[in-house]
RNA sequence: GUGAUCGUAGCUCAUCGGGUAGAGCACCGGAUUGUGGCUCCGGAGGUGGUGGGUUCGAGACCCAUCGGUCACCCCA
């Protein structure tokens, strides 16, 4: 039989992986909640018209990216590719919004992409949204956030921000239509791509890779330029909130967003750590998306961060999750005494729940048996042999440190052991 | 979607067209019949990703396909 395998760009965490996860998660979990979010779950499939709509249909997302299919009765359904959309559709759907709420999620997105470095077709984003809120400090409370998860994960001098506003989506068509119409004066003479987004998504372009499309850029009509005056003025506020609270950046008037629904502030986290795929975090503004999707006119502000990226970042930092080893490992020699070791350890795990006890399972040799407590990464191994069960007792063998090993009552164990991890 | 590159034991890799495909680590057992780590000895573990082709003979060469990696496009 030939065997199965996951599927491509899809794949396992690992038991040797998952501790790294779960002290992210839990951290990111802490800080989002110390900042007020609340956590909301969506499901991974929508209605295939939400991404359409609200990402952009001439984005590369939703024409090549997205993994849709009919649904038995025929309805159109897609796996979420990312999760602003199903965030805002399940708040304007439950009236979550008529107030100012923050709202944070996770899990799995998917795009059907070729899998590179810190790229997959299911990887997992943490996500958050602030709705109701026109200021900029909304924007600032975000940014400030994020900076300083990175700095409590220890990879603060490993990222850096990139900032911009595209102002208001009146302002950026007058500019889009300024820059197509001074980029089709070369149309000829820019890289084939740049050609094609000239049509498209003709922002795009601005931050293409080709050096040569890039020297045509450089005479090109600036952004900034077209800022409508509130955009202006809310990035200058957004810029003071960020010199107060010292998170430091540098802005990109290059930096414009894959998605059609963002307007004023735009911002990425990056990082040169990772290769081709540096954006461990990215986000902005949307104040035209609540409504499109129709719900009452709403300003929004979010951004998405991707675990696999940061992962690969603190890996590449050298930071590591705390790993924790087992206070004890229970050895049974013989069938008194596989009884009497099974018998203490439950009584262990009643007494002393906050620690981490291990049972020799599938008996094996003394000898067999010692070698997995020592694998194990236990500080004590605790031996019940046929003396043992006999008199009631149990020896303690110290594996870590240089001390004679004893013999006590198996009465006395729990307060022994507990008294053993304080010195550890 | 495009390109490059790689698929041999659980893991890291040898073997580079010629006899039953090897090593280290890991695993199991023994030396030490109630004591782990160090050492020594032994054992188990493979349809060489899969399917075709060339050849007297293919793990090795060719083609296809699946998968990994990296880059492009794009993005978290």
């Amino acid at each position: 039989m030939k065997t199965l395998q996951a599927i491509r760009g899809m794949p396992d965490t690992l038991p040797v992986d998952t501790g790294s996860w779960q002290w992210l998660e839990r951290k990111v979990q802490d800080l989002v909640q110390s900042y007020g979010y609340q956590e909301i779950r969506m499901p991974i499939l929508e209605s295939t018209h939400l991404f359409a709509r609200s990402i952009g249909e001439v984005t590369d997302i939703v024409e090549k990216e997205m993994y849709t299919f009919a649904d038995r009765n025929g309805d159109s359904l897609t796996l979420r590719p990312e999760g602003t959309a199903g965030c805002v559709r399940a708040a304007v759907q439950h009236n979550l919004i008529s107030t100012p709420q923050r709202l944070w999620y996770r899990g799995p997105m998917f795009r059907h992409e070729r899998p590179q470095k810190g790229r997959l077709r299911q990887f997992q984003q943490i996500g958050l949204e602030a709705f109701g809120v026109a200021t900029p400090d909304a924007d600032a409370e975000l940014i400030a956030l994020s900076a300083r998860l990175w700095r409590d994960l220890g990879v603060a001098d490993a990222v850096q921000l990139q900032l911009n506003s595209i102002g208001s989506l009146e302002a950026r068509a007058a500019y889009k239509a300024a820059l197509v119409d001074y980029l089709s004066a070369f149309k000829g003479e820019l890289d084939e791509d740049s050609q094609r987004r000239l049509e498209t998504n003709p922002l795009r372009i601005l931050d293409s890779k080709h050096a040569r499309t890039q020297e045509f850029l450089t005479n090109a009509p600036n952004l900034h330029d077209f800022l409508d005056e509130e955009s202006v003025n809310d990035f200058a506020r957004l810029k003071a909130y960020l010199d107060g609270a010292k998170v430091a950046y540098t802005v990109n008037p290059r930096l414009v967003r894959g998605l059609d629904y963002y307007n004023k502030t735009v911002f990425e986290w990056v990082t040169t750590e990772l290769g081709a795929q540096g954006t461990i975090c990215a986000g902005g503004r949307y104040d035209g998306l609540v409504a499109q999707l129709g719900g009452k006119p709403t300003p929004g502000v979010g951004f998405a961060m991707g675990l696999e990226r940061i992962l690969l970042l603190l890996g590449a930092q050298g930071i590591e999750a705390p790993s924790t080893l087992p206070l004890a490992f229970g050895v049974g020699v013989g069938e008194a005494g596989e009884r009497a070791c099974f018998a203490g350890i439950e009584a262990l795990r009643s007494s002393l729940p906050q620690f981490d006890i291990r049972l020799n399972t599938g008996a094996g040799s003394f000898k067999a048996q010692m070698k997995r407590a020592d694998k194990s990464g236990a500080k004590v191994a605790l031996i019940w042999g046929e003396t043992e069960a006999q008199n009631n007792t149990v020896t303690l063998k110290f594996l870590r440190d240089d001390e004679p090993q004893i013999t006590l009552a198996n009465s006395l164990l729990a307060q022994e052991l507990e008294r053993i991890s304080n010195t550890m």
